[in-house]
RNA sequence: GCCCCAUUCGUCUAGCGGCCUAGGACGUGGCCCUCUCAAGGCCAAAACAGGAGUUCGAGUCUCCUAUGGGGCACCA
C-alpha cells in the first residue's frame, strides 16, 4: 500500500440524507472503515444533502444509529464534531461557490446560460449537451448575467486526449475525454453538485483515500481533471463493488421489498436486522465476508480479527449476489457461542416486545435450552414463550396437538395418567432422573420412547416443537407439571363434541 | 446508442503460470445420532462463460465474442 508517507489515512463515508440507511450503502462504509482502522486512521461521516429536494429529516440520526448498533465508530462528522468540519455540506455552501468561480477565472470553468428548454432539446436530437456556451467571451458572459439570466458553472473537460485513473482494487482504468460531458459543478441556485461538493469536502477535510461505490467509476476521469484543474494532490480511489438482489439480477434495491429462494423477505435496511433478530457481531461478520475473505478457509471471524486483516487490494472486483441465506447460519453460530448471560441479556427486551414479563433468574434457565436451537433472536417467542407467560392461565391444547403422530386418544391419555405416579415418586424432579425413570417406563409399557415423550411435551408445553421435555419440566417444576398433565388428561375425557 | 467495470460450484468465495484429478463455506440431498425442533458427525452432487492466441505448460497473461452490472441529470 502506497500510502504518503507522513499522512495518515483518513477514509470517509458520505451519504445523501434521503432516508433509511441501505444495507449496500453500509458494506461501502464499512470497507472504508475497516480499511482507516486496520491503517489507525480516521474514519469521517459527511452528509451530501446538496439536493434540498431528496433530503429526508431525520436520516442523519437513523445513519448515526446504524453504525451504533453496528459497532462502527466514527471519528469525525455531525453531532460528533472534528476540526473540519461542519461535515454537512449545505453548511459549507460559500466554500464550493469560492472554488467554482476561481475554476471560471482560471478558465477551467464557465458559465452557462442554457435554459432547461435547450437542455431538452439537445437531448431529443439524441446528444448530451453541446457546449455551446463553452467559447462565450467573458463580456458576452457578463452581459447574459447583468440580464439577470440564470446560469450554472460547468468544467471545461478536455475535449480529446485519455485520462488515466488509478484504482485500488482493479488497477490502471483508461478513458477517452471526449466522452465526458461538461459537468455541472454550481447549480443555478448556488449549490454545488456532487462532482464539485465531494472534491473541495475531500481536500479540505485532508481525506487519503476515497472508497466509494463503483457506480462513480464512470465519472473518475472527471474527477481527476477536476482535482487537477484545482490544483491538489489527489487522494487515492478505490471503486468498491456493489451488492446485487439475492438472484443475482440488478441492485439491490431498498424501494421494492426483496424476496430469498424460500419467499421470506430479505432485509436491506439496517433496522430491518434489528427487527429480524440479528446480532450486530453476525451482521457485520456477514456484510465483511462479501466481496473480501478472512483466508484461512475462515468464516466465522471478529471484526478486530478482520481490521487486522484487512487490504482493499484484496476486495474482489465483482458485484455480488446478496447471500442473505449464509447470514441465518452465521447469526446462529453467534448466538451458540454466546455466553448465557449475555444471549439472557439480548433475548430478554425480545420476549418483552411480546408482552412477557420475563424473570431473569428463569431466562438464565431456559437459555442454554434455547442456544442450538435459535437462527434469529425472534424465534424465542413462539419456541420458548411459554415459559414466561402467566401459568395459572395455562390450558391444554387442543388435542389435535395433545395427540401426537403414531398415538391415538386412548394411548395418550394412557401414558399420560401412567406417567403422574412415576414423576410423582421421584426423590429428585431433575431431568436426568426423570428421563431414566420415563424412559423406564416406556420399556415397561411397550411405548417407545418417542410415544411416551411427546405425548409430555404436547401436554406440559402446549407444543409439537418445544425444547427437551425433562429439562423443561425441570424448570417448570413438579407441581406445575403435574397439573398440566392433569389438564391435559381432563382434555382427553372431554367427549369430543 | 456510446463508454466503463466485471465473469470459478445455485450463492459467497480460495486461486495472483506448473502445488488444481480446482480448496472452503452457505444452501441442497443421503446416512448416523436423536423425545420434537435443532445442533453435531460422516458422505454426496455441484464451477474455471465460449473461442482464438502467448507459453514447454493457462482457472491464472492477451485479444475477440457472449452474458451480467453500472454510467452518459442543474441526483448523489
Amino acid at each position: 500500500m502506497s500510502i504518503r508517507p507522513g499522512n495518515p489515512v483518513r477514509t470517509r463515508y458520505a451519504p445523501s440524507p434521503t432516508g433509511p440507511q441501505h444495507i449496500g450503502g453500509i458494506r461501502s462504509a464499512l470497507f472504508g472503515w475497516l480499511f482507516a482502522r486496520h491503517h489507525g486512521g480516521q474514519f469521517i461521516l459527511r452528509i451530501e444533502d446538496t439536493d434540498q429536494k431528496r433530503s429526508v429529516p431525520g436520516s442523519l440520526e437513523r445513519i448515526l444509529e446504524s453504525f451504533a448498533w453496528l459497532g462502527m465508530d466514527i471519528d469525525e462528522g455531525p453531532r460528533i464534531g472534528g476540526e473540519y468540519g461542519p461535515y454537512i455540506q449545505s453548511e459549507r455552501l460559500e466554500l464550493y461557490q469560492t472554488w467554482a468561480k476561481w475554476l471560471v477565472e482560471k478558465g477551467q470553468a464557465y458559465k452557462c446560460f442554457a435554459t432547461s428548454e435547450e437542455l431538452a432539446e439537445m437531448r431529443a436530437s439524441g446528444g448530451g449537451y453541446d457546449r455551446r456556451y463553452r467559447d462565450l467571451s467573458t463580456a458576452q458572459a457578463d452581459n447574459l448575467e447583468a440580464q439577470g439570466k440564470p446560469y450554472v458553472i460547468r468544467f471545461k473537460m478536455p475535449r480529446s486526449g485519455q485520462t488515466t485513473g488509478v484504482d485500488l482494487i482493479r488497477g490502471d482504468v483508461v478513458f477517452d475525454n471526449a466522452q465526458l460531458q461538461d459537468a455541472v459543478l454550481l447549480k443555478s441556485d448556488g449549490f454545488p453538485t456532487y462532482h464539485l461538493a465531494h472534491i473541495v469536502d475531500d481536500y479540505h477535510m485532508k481525506i487519503s483515500h476515497v472508497t466509494r461505490a463503483v457506480e462513480w467509476l464512470p465519472s473518475y476521469p472527471l474527477h481527476i481533471r477536476i482535482w487537477e484543474a484545482l490544483g491538489w494532490d489527489k487522494p487515492q480511489f478505490a471503486h468498491l463493488p456493489v451488492l446485487l438482489n439475492p438472484n443475482g439480477k440488478g441492485k439491490l434495491s431498498k424501494r421494492k421489498q426483496q424476496f430469498a429462494a424460500d419467499g421470506k423477505s430479505v432485509p436491506v435496511l439496517a433496522h430491518e436486522f434489528i427487527d429480524a433478530g440479528y446480532l450486530p457481531e453476525a451482521v457485520m461478520n456477514f456484510l465483511t465476508n462479501i466481496g473480501w475473505n478472512f483466508g484461512d478457509n475462515r468464516e466465522v471471524f471478529s471484526t478486530a480479527a478482520a481490521i487486522e486483516r484487512f487490504k482493499l487490494e484484496a476486495v474482489n472486483p465483482a458485484n455480488s449476489a446478496y447471500p442473505i441465506a449464509k447470514l441465518d447460519w452465521l447469526n446462529s453460530q453467534y448466538i451458540q457461542d454466546s455466553t448465557v448471560d449475555d444471549l439472557a441479556r439480548r433475548l430478554k427486551p425480545v420476549l418483552e416486545a411480546a408482552g412477557y414479563a420475563v424473570d431473569d433468574d428463569r431466562l438464565r434457565r431456559v437459555v442454554p435450552l434455547l442456544q442450538v436451537r435459535l437462527k434469529t433472536l425472534n424465534e424465542v417467542v413462539p419456541m420458548a414463550g411459554f415459559f414466561f407467560a402467566d401459568w395459572e392461565a395455562f390450558e391444554a391444547p387442543p388435542t389435535e396437538i395433545l395427540i401426537q403422530r403414531k398415538m391415538d386418544s386412548a394411548g395418550t391419555a394412557a401414558v399420560l395418567s401412567g406417567s403422574l405416579p412415576v414423576l410423582e415418586d421421584l426423590d429428585e424432579f431433575s431431568h436426568e432422573a426423570q428421563y431414566s425413570a420415563m424412559a423406564a417406563y416406556a420399556k415397561a409399557t411397550g411405548y417407545k420412547n418417542g410415544q411416551v415423550f411427546g405425548s409430555l411435551r404436547a401436554a406440559v408445553t402446549g407444543q409439537r416443537v418445544s425444547p427437551p421435555t425433562f429439562e423443561t419440566m425441570e424448570i417448570l417444576g413438579r407441581a406445575e407439571s403435574i397439573r398440566r398433565i392433569e389438564l391435559a388428561l381432563q382434555a382427553l375425557r372431554q367427549p369430543a363434541s
